[in-house]
DNA sequence: AGGATGATATCC
DNA sequence: GATATCATCCTC
């Protein structure tokens, strides 16, 4: 049952943002600081997608903030928000089309000394700014590829999801946005 | 309901 | 250079 799992790469980044931003679900996210081995189940998403999007950050156009969401898909797009929190962001569709997915729930955080022997930390972990503090994820990752080199990966490792288990609903804290805040393109595993 | 707390965009 | 605005979270 269990499949070797698979790194992913840009192809599977090279898509519509609400596609990946779906696709992302059940996947495993690992982070790798000195001497600690974080992973754990995306659980929750967000979709970003392109300069029509008022909620996405690259409808203002180019600037050194955004250029990342304007590059090639499967980088990393950090910011602080509030002064506090870090927002945890991967990037998606092809060159020069501005878009993302924003991570904000987690499941089944462990944590390794060895690589190999996992240890239980908590079992949900909700909220984009706290996961990000829990795996260490800051500004220095920003505008990197999502690869081991980097300390930052995602992985399948089999977790079959499907269509129903997915709850949609509107993104949080954009309001400001129009219509496109009452777009459903918050995505959440209803188990988990 | 409001405060913490700093980068960013958008004005002067 | 000043200020309004946040893809949040915690405390009251």
């Amino acid at each position: 049952m269990a499949q070797k799992p698979t790194i992913l790469t840009s192809d599977f980044f090279n898509k519509d943002t609400k596609q990946v931003a779906q696709a992302l679900l059940g996947k495993v996210l690992y982070r790798q600081t000195d001497g600690l081995l974080y992973r754990a189940i995306i659980t929750e998403t967000e979709a970003y997608h392109g300069i029509s999007d008022l909620a996405c950050h690259c409808t203002k156009g180019i600037t050194p903030r955004t250029e990342i969401m304007y590059g090639p898909p499967g980088y990393i797009y950090i910011y602080l928000i509030y002064g506090m929190y870090y927002m945890l962001n991967f990037v998606t569709m092809p060159q020069d089309f501005p878009a993302a997915v924003l991570i904000r729930g987690l499941s089944n955080l462990q944590t390794s000394q060895d690589g190999k022997h996992f240890t239980d930390m908590a079992l949900k972990t909700d909220g984009p700014g706290k996961l990000t503090k829990h795996l260490q994820i800051k500004s220095d990752l920003n505008k990197l590829k999502i690869d081991p080199k980097n300390k930052l990966w995602v992985s399948d490792e089999g977790f079959r999801i499907a269509p129903d288990q997915i709850i949609k609903s509107k993104r949080i804290g954009v309001a400001y946005a129009q219509a496109w805040a009452d777009k459903l393109w918050r995505f959440q595993l209803k188990s988990l």
